[in-house]
DNA sequence: ATATTTAATCGTAATATTGCAATGTATTAA
DNA sequence: TTAATACATTGCAATATTACGATTAAATAT
């Protein structure tokens, strides 16, 4: 198969697993801690700065951007990327309320 | 290739990675999101809960294991599993790191 | 107009993931 | 001992992911 069967489980299920499958490639991980270093948009040095072949960074900033943490703007010839603040605080809310589990049960077995 | 090319990152970028992609099947989060709200091992009916074929949550239930963020105790002719609270603690003190970048940054681009 | 630059897209090979039927293994029940 | 139960493992088919060379598209520079 390779196709998860997402109809059998909630949006809310869901949406954390889409989140964090993103999160799940050292690569996104490396973009998007840059974006948030650099503090400003970045046009075009995202390919030395990673180490990866153009077109594989290409697709990984597509992810980023379909997921909608990454917003791009056009500017000459080169793109400029940055974080989508409002989507990451959105992200960060559904994420942290699945980490935030452990909060909740005070049980003691095992 | 579909090889993630792990020796270009960091560890950190790696390790984030590896939890990501655990929590990127809703399966798991299923499981995860059950065993927090029972609030105490959980022998046998996962099965029924998720509702995937048995081999599959066992494949789900190994992976988890494997990252370290469930314990199985075997009962009897059952197993009994339940959340790695220490474990769980540590992983969600790397995600809330890599979650709460945006808290560093005050930049206005875009 | 032509060349250059930058990034997206296409095509494809290698590998990984998902799901389950069939089977194996270990423990308890009869 | 034999059967039943619960779970793990194996094997395999379908699909997804990763990576990159080649190419295309769009903007600027000459």
């Amino acid at each position: 198969m390779g196709l998860a069967k997402t109809e059998i489980f909630t949006d809310e299920q869901n949406k954390i697993a889409l989140y964090a499958k993103v999160f799940g490639h050292p690569a996104r991980v490396a973009i998007l801690q840059h974006l948030f270093r650099i503090d400003t948009c970045v046009c075009g040095d995202l390919v030395n700065e990673i180490g990866l072949a153009q077109p594989t960074i290409s697709q990984h900033l597509k992810e980023l951007k379909t997921l909608g943490l990454i917003k791009g703007n056009v500017e000459g010839t080169s793109v400029c990327y940055c974080i989508h603040k409002e989507n990451w605080t959105h992200m960060k809310k559904v994420m942290l309320e699945f980490l935030d589990q452990d909060l909740q049960q005070q049980g003691d077995c095992c």
